[in-house]
DNA sequence: AGCCTGTATCGACAAACATCGATACAAGAG
DNA sequence: CTCTTGTATCGATGTTTGTCGATACAGGCT
């Protein structure tokens, strides 16, 4: 698990947080963010992404979230890792089973990044 | 252009804008997202938006977009290419040259998604 | 200790992707 | 019409990615 060391990319989270639309992103973050826009761009991640942030108590186990899938159990387990190593979501073992769960504030600054330039829709003022 | 016809798949949106923390995805709606995602999982692509994002008036000439980038044209090219295929940007020839325009509606329902559940950042109250 | 169940890692393989140079297409200039 | 410049498409190539079965590791039982 992330516990003992091998930090994940998203904790050095150094900059950029505005909305893109404000300024070009420099090549430093942009790679960054490009790893997290692609632990996103995978539907089974994203489904499993989801299916986590929508558990009940805000943590899904890992015996959750197999069985809604049609891949096998070490598909589930890369994409976790995958979906770990984005800063997405972290995991405890607890006993026998792992809980994953959501790390808000990642999804908190891709969310923010891609707020759209101000149109019609957004500002009806 | 996408003037003439094959409609981009962003603009068939059909439903999928409330974060994803409140229900989980459908196998449908993962599909079409993670398609959009993709489209920003590459540095290069991610970089092209925020340069046309932020540009002034909103649109920039491909032109403009080859200079900062150590790749090829045909790659910038390819690139422009896959963000048009994913909704996120059109564009349109203007005599000799061709102007492209990011399209915020697909921009909001990516970072609406992304809506992380409520924590102790975002509600400090 | 030995077993059983839940999860992660490994090694292999096919499909998808980023990139390039060459070339085609579009449109204004001479 | 021909030349030149801006942009897109094509075909090839090396790399990355998603998936699997086999296997290793972890921890609770008996």
């Amino acid at each position: 698990m992330s516990k003992q060391g091998g930090l994940p990319l998203a904790e050095q989270g150094t900059s950029c947080c505005a909305p893109m639309a404000r300024e070009p992103l420099g090549e430093d973050d942009a790679a960054e963010l490009s790893r997290m826009f692609k632990a996103l761009s995978d539907p089974v991640r994203l489904r499993l992404l989801s299916l986590i942030a929508s558990h009940e108590g805000g943590e899904a186990c890992v015996c959750e979230l197999i069985g809604p899938f049609d891949v096998s159990q070490p598909t589930i387990s890369h994409h976790l890792k995958v979906l770990r190593e984005a800063g997405l979501v972290d995991c405890e073992r607890r006993g026998t089973w792992v809980y994953y769960w959501v790390l808000p504030a990642t999804l908190a600054r891709l969310s923010a990044l891609l707020q759209a330039p101000a149109t019609a829709m957004e500002v009806s003022a």
